[in-house]
DNA sequence: TTGACATATACCGATATCGGTATACGATGC
DNA sequence: GCATCGTATACCGATATCGGTATATGTCAA
């Protein structure tokens, strides 16, 4: 057995940084391949080469306009990435209640044993 | 040229969907991996080389405790994939809003056409 | 029709991964 | 010291990827 493919999820898909990039630069809006080639400073098969990788797990969707493919985010996709890391936020923000908690320990100690601040 | 590893990002590490399902249940707490292997149904080495690639990226961290390994999540790590993914919610929440003027709208088209729902 | 432009795809070699199995390492308790 | 428990790691073969280069496909314009 080898690694998954990276068409088989939308986890595999933005596990390349190239295409991370690619998602950065088209949340400005449609763009065309080549606008993505000049943007970024890929080859034009590079860039062809992970769109058809993010159009197969649907991150992307291409429309034909004249001889160029104009392609755009699918919010519906990325709101899945987006579901799936949200319940992990309140771990941060659990340790930021504690942290909150302490700080205001601290203060209130420090109001009982000292006039002010050093 | 071949992908990257799966040590080298967080986004690598998460491509798994093993790996994944070992985040969601150590967000329950620390657990050990005799606890990973029998909540998750993976051989023991499954787990352990899982463990090893998200702690190469510290997403995990592990604490002794006598022969046990405690294992738990890195909030810190974690937390980055999120403020990554995070900047596009506005796509969908836009889309969201543009959906409702469209219905506000519809609504009140509704409202001078027709004299009631059909 | 021919040529130019825009994009997609085929081919290549190198490589890091996956699960499985066996085993090494390390701590505990008797 | 020795057996045992808990965990990490080494080895294996199969495989899907990566960038680069060349070329196929498709659309427009003259």
């Amino acid at each position: 057995m080898a690694r998954a493919s990276t068409t088989s999820d939308a986890f595999n898909a933005i596990a390349e940084g190239a295409r991370r990039e690619v998602l950065e630069a088209l949340a400005d809006g449609e763009m065309a391949v080549n606008d993505l080639v000049a943007r970024l400073g890929f080859t034009q098969p590079q860039v062809s080469k992970h769109l058809a990788v993010m159009r197969a797990v649907d991150l992307v969707t291409a429309r034909a306009d004249g001889r160029h493919r104009l392609y755009s985010l699918n919010a519906a996709t990325l709101r899945d990435l987006y579901e799936w890391i949200k319940p992990f936020e309140r771990l941060w923000n659990e340790r930021l209640d504690r942290l909150d908690g302490v700080v205001a320990e601290l203060a209130a100690t420090h109001r009982q044993t000292s006039k002010g601040p050093s």
